[in-house]
DNA sequence: TTGTACGCGTTATCAT
DNA sequence: ATGATAACGCGTACAA
């Protein structure tokens, strides 16, 4: 490995000269600057951000834990928070925490000291642990509101509202709420505002599931909506309500005549691309973004700050859901 | 932040011994040991894997860079990787070269110095390029043979083979391959292999596409297929495959008597679980998991090595897939 | 078994 | 503008 001292040597100057050179390269002269540059990349330097980050006190690191790699939810936020950390000169470390509550404690244990910020993308784990692990370095939390934690979360509810609302309109009194997966915690919260709404529109909201977040788990749900007779159904997620979709047009029920579908979340944006589903778009690449770029004011803070200037200015960023209306309702 | 100094101090010990009882703890006193982790947890001490990193000229950080990470295709394979790489003692950093070659070796140098090891899967860059990544670090690559790199690719060359000859036997003649998306290396290899074991077989295969690698944009090709007449397709992908057959439920098509269709790869393992596809299986989560333990392999050995030692035992381990038939064909 | 002292590669402070 | 030097936190000869 070839190191700064030995540009340095190299270049005929001090190390500190030749690590100003990438530092500062304002603070020396023209010539030096420029005799400096050619040992380095002659002799192939590459800084060692190790030990950059050790003399820095910062690594330029970022982690990002979500609940699902896979998860074509999360796809679109995962790439705008790439983006986004990455456009400020950080590295972003992604980590799966595969829906597991102590796993996502036990990663950020593990992360600490070597990353110096974390993005919780809708954390299971206890509020309690979470609200330890914003002590020990700057934490985000995706979709999931702490007194103590910066956040951002999208407004289901507000889209889900207006779903219910169009249903009602149509003339749809009996709805389902096919649910899922277990363990979800806004799973819960949409059923309760689906019951709200519709039943204060005199309707009435029958809960099936929960169900896998799988198109098969959708076409097995089909059955089921039908022997309950009821004719219009929001789907926890777009890949369940198109295996709904799928399972009607193999048994030759028509979309949306016999059945009407919607979904709480679509996937248009990440390669799936089925558009004409009505759903409820959660601007995920948005969130990632945002949550991204909060983490960043966050990290960069110089380490210095009084932790309480930090502590004072808490943000929740709330942003809305769309309802984009396709054919299916 | 409390160091190993704090502890020892506290503990009244050496760091020295301090450091030990973390990491060498058989080499210390049954009593000074639990004194020290004591003091360790009691003061909340955590070590700063960046300065361990330095001092062991290793950090324990391993990469992996995918062209997608939304990918259905990706995702039993990163998962893999992770599980490997982390029960090993290893971290994981994933990042998303979006399909972009200059993008992959970018990141190589970002990485460089940073992380023991990189696994490109599926890489698009010139080989020279990831040569040259591979002499400053560890490096296997995923569906890619380099002279001089250490591999682990999927022949789907030989399922496509078994495909065909079902195809074939099933009386087909006349066969379209649907491909995409575009860009991909693996896309000519499985078109050229398709037309020699067709041809071979005293059938035809015609070529349609590139096509995203969609749901939609397969719904969308499937009238471009009915007006050429061809009653059996081979779709590049199974998101493609799927959308055929959606839009062949649609419009009353049946499938497989007008339409029998088949897929290069299929989505069993990533909670689409659509299962009755006659499709490729590829085995991504066994290549993750090998090409993780032979990344590890080569960042655990000691940097003292003899280069030349690595340089003579390349490998290139090659994964069957195996033809998974369903119902669609 | 334990302590002392040095090195890892870089940045930052303080002279010059 | 540049150079000497002290950190940064930890591992590890080497000595005791």
């Amino acid at each position: 490995m070839v190191t700064l001292a030995d540009v340095a040597r190299q270049a005929g100057v001090s190390s500190a000269t030749a690590s100003r050179v990438f530092g500062r390269p304002d603070m020396v002269g023209a010539e030096t600057r420029a005799i400096v540059i050619e040992a380095a990349d002659r002799l192939g330097y590459v800084a060692n951000s190790t030990a950059r980050a050790l003399a820095m006190g910062s690594s330029g690191l970022l982690g990002l834990v979500v609940p699902q790699l896979s998860s074509s939810y999360f796809a679109p936020l995962i790439s705008a928070v790439q983006s986004e950390v990455e456009r400020s000169g950080f590295e972003l470390i992604i980590v799966d925490s595969r829906g597991c509550p102590e796993s996502e404690i036990e990663i950020a244990r593990r992360l600490r000291g070597r990353v110096d910020g974390i993005i919780f993308a809708s954390p299971r784990s206890p509020g309690a642990a979470l609200a330890e692990a914003a002590r020990a370095f700057p934490v985000v939390t995706v979709n999931r509101e702490l007194p103590d934690i910066d956040s951002v979360s999208v407004d289901v509810i507000a889209g889900l509202t207006e779903l219910c609302e169009l249903l009602i309109t149509a003339g749809h009194r009996t709805i389902a709420y096919l649910g899922g997966p277990p363990g979800s915690i806004s799973d819960d919260g949409r059923f309760l505002t689906a019951r709200t709404v519709i039943g204060d529109n005199g309707g009435e909201v029958l809960r099936f599931g929960p169900v896998e977040p799988t198109v098969s788990a959708g076409a097995e749900s089909l059955s089921m909506l039908q022997e309950a007779g009821v004719h219009a159904v929001i789907a926890y997620n777009a890949l369940v309500a198109h295996g709904l979709m799928f399972a009607a047009a193999t048994v030759g029920a028509r979309v949306p005549d016999d059945l009407a579908v919607a979904a709480v979340d679509d996937l248009i944006d990440i390669g799936l691309g089925l558009p004409s589903l009505t759903a409820i778009t959660q601007p995920m690449g948005e969130a990632g973004s945002r949550a991204g770029r909060m983490l960043v004011g966050q990290a960069a803070r110089p380490s210095g700050t009084d932790p309480d200037t930090r502590a004072r200015t808490i943000q929740h960023l709330v942003l809305p859901s769309t309802l984009v209306i396709g054919e299916t309702c």
